[in-house]
DNA sequence: TATTGTTTTATGACC
DNA sequence: GGTCATCCAAACAATA
């Protein structure tokens, strides 16, 4: 499995070089930005960003002290900017003592162990705030609202929704972390608001958003990953818990109460997707390679399962609500299917069904009740499939072109079956109806000053939609 | 068949 | 308000 995509042990350190000198500008620019703020704020252009992460600007894990010197590129004999790869890798290859000095300089995401949260942070003051609020609310169980308990059921709610009364406000506004958000999540949870996302340089950041209404921001950075984060995985049972998996290869753990970031998983392949099953807290379901797909069992400490289902990366894993055997993978070799656990062959996986596309598949996510797939590809349409088996497959023209810089498309469902939203590349978020077949509904707003691309429903709130873009901004629309 | 090159596109920092 | 650097997508064309 997995041979031609898989990173060489030189690719991962060019990378990582490159990864690390995209922090240093960060932090540069960063820092320089404090002092714009403070003497510009009233710009012309409505700047509604005023939450924004901090980096700490002497964070030193271990051994990095005057070390930024050692990092600059001029040391490193490079360019100021360089043009293209080739220059580096030059660079890298010619001088291993640099390459070994740069992998020393951060040891932190790079250590095969466990990684304390406070090597992990990046922030200013500390975090524990933060750990404490998680400890707080995963101790105080979620009100369990029935989806068709009557009265303010999900259900309830969603029929009365308006469409046009969601609303962008600016406190609910936030750089969370820098650069692309590959990845955003709410804490699963009724009485939060609380939001963790994973971005391409390897940070987790999150935004307690209801603590950023104090004088305090709410926000708080960690790098426990030396690459893009491919997939972030909470269990509502156990909220202190949040799996991180990223491109390099790694799975951590984030354990709130241990304040440690375990290393759980790691392999010479990347990893592009990660999920969990409902209610089940002791496997991982995640991507692996060229169209590898784990199951990773807690109780055996190793891989319990590993077939080969797709021909090319799977971008995502989800399970059905209404039976937790059935799972959807999308994949990039133009496909989506719907697996049964029980019954795939190891050596020629079957899938129930599959969901042909002309282009690279970025998602397949079932609705809430679990008898719809939302389909998202590079074809430029939404699927919608539905039917007792499956059966009827529906395409929904929608532009997905986002290019490079944007993480591409993907379609997600609302709170119940009705309403399945998307980005916009007009920065706009269209709300397609799967009954109606066609966009129903386009939410902006001038607060949104990026293309959101990357979205997640709160489980409990009805109507609050997380945007995620990237530049590492978070937009959560609300209802009133 | 497998690898390599080219093109596309939005964002934020900085001037 | 314009310029500049970004740089683990993906499709396709061209080459080995």
């Amino acid at each position: 499995m997995a041979s031609s995509q898989k990173l060489t042990e030189y690719e991962r350190k060019r990378l990582e070089n490159i990864r690390r000198n995209d922090e240093m500008m960060a932090a540069l620019k960063i820092h320089s930005k404090a002092t714009e703020l403070s003497a510009s704020s009233s710009a012309k252009r409505q700047r509604v960003v005023t939450k924004s992460y901090k980096l700490s600007p002497e964070k030193k894990p271990r051994t990095q002290s005057p070390i930024v010197i050692r990092r600059s590129l001029r040391t490193r004999g490079m360019p100021p900017a360089y043009s293209d790869f080739k220059a580096l890798d030059d660079t890298v290859e010619a001088t291993p003592m640099a390459a070994k000095t740069l992998t020393q300089s951060n040891p932190s995401a790079r250590d095969l162990g466990p990684l304390s949260s406070r090597d992990a942070y990046r922030g200013t003051g500390s975090d524990k705030l933060l750990m404490e609020r998680i400890l707080s609310v995963s101790k105080k169980p979620s009100e369990d609202f029935g989806y068709e308990n009557g009265g303010d059921s999900i259900k309830g709610v969603c029929d009365r929704l308006e469409l046009g009364s969601l609303s962008l406000n600016p406190e609910n506004i936030a750089r969370v972390v820098p650069g692309k958000i590959m990845n955003v999540r709410f804490l699963p949870c009724s009485n939060s608001k609380m939001i963790v996302v994973g971005n391409k340089f390897g940070d987790v950041g999150f935004w307690d958003v209801d603590s950023s209404m104090d004088k305090e921001d709410g926000i708080y950075l960690y790098h426990p990953h030396p690459g893009p984060i491919s997939g972030i995985s909470i269990q509502q049972q156990c909220l202190s818990k949040i799996f991180t998996s990223c491109y390099f290869g790694f799975i951590r753990l984030m354990d709130a109460e241990k304040e440690v970031f375990d290393l759980v998983y790691s392999s010479n392949d990347p990893i592009y997707s990660l999920s969990q099953r409902p209610y089940d807290i002791k496997c991982l379901y995640f991507s692996e390679g060229r169209g590898g797909f784990n199951i990773w069992d807690e109780r055996v400490g190793k891989c319990s399962t590993q077939w080969n289902l797709h021909e090319d990366r799977i971008n995502s894993i989800d399970f059905n609500s209404e039976n937790s055997n059935i799972m959807a993978t999308s994949s990039s070799d133009g496909t989506a299917c719907i697996w049964d656990l029980r019954s795939v062959n190891v050596d020629q996986p079957k899938p129930l069904k599959e969901v042909r596309h002309n282009r690279a598949v970025q998602s397949a996510y079932f609705s809430p009740s679990g008898s719809s797939l939302a389909t998202t590809s590079m074809d430029d349409t939404v699927g919608i499939v539905t039917g007792v088996n499956f059966d009827n497959t529906l395409m929904i023209k929608h532009n997905n072109q986002t290019g490079r810089w944007i993480s591409s498309f993907r379609a997600i469902w609302g709170w119940d079956d009705s309403h399945v939203f998307i980005g916009n590349m007009k920065r706009g978020v269209d709300i397609i109806s799967p009954a109606q077949k066609r966009t129903i509904f386009t939410l902006e707003s001038p607060h949104m000053s990026a293309i959101p691309c990357r979205f997640d429903a709160h489980p409990y709130n009805v109507g609050m939609l997380a945007g995620a873009t990237s530049g590492g901004q978070v937009y959560i629309w609300t209802l009133g």
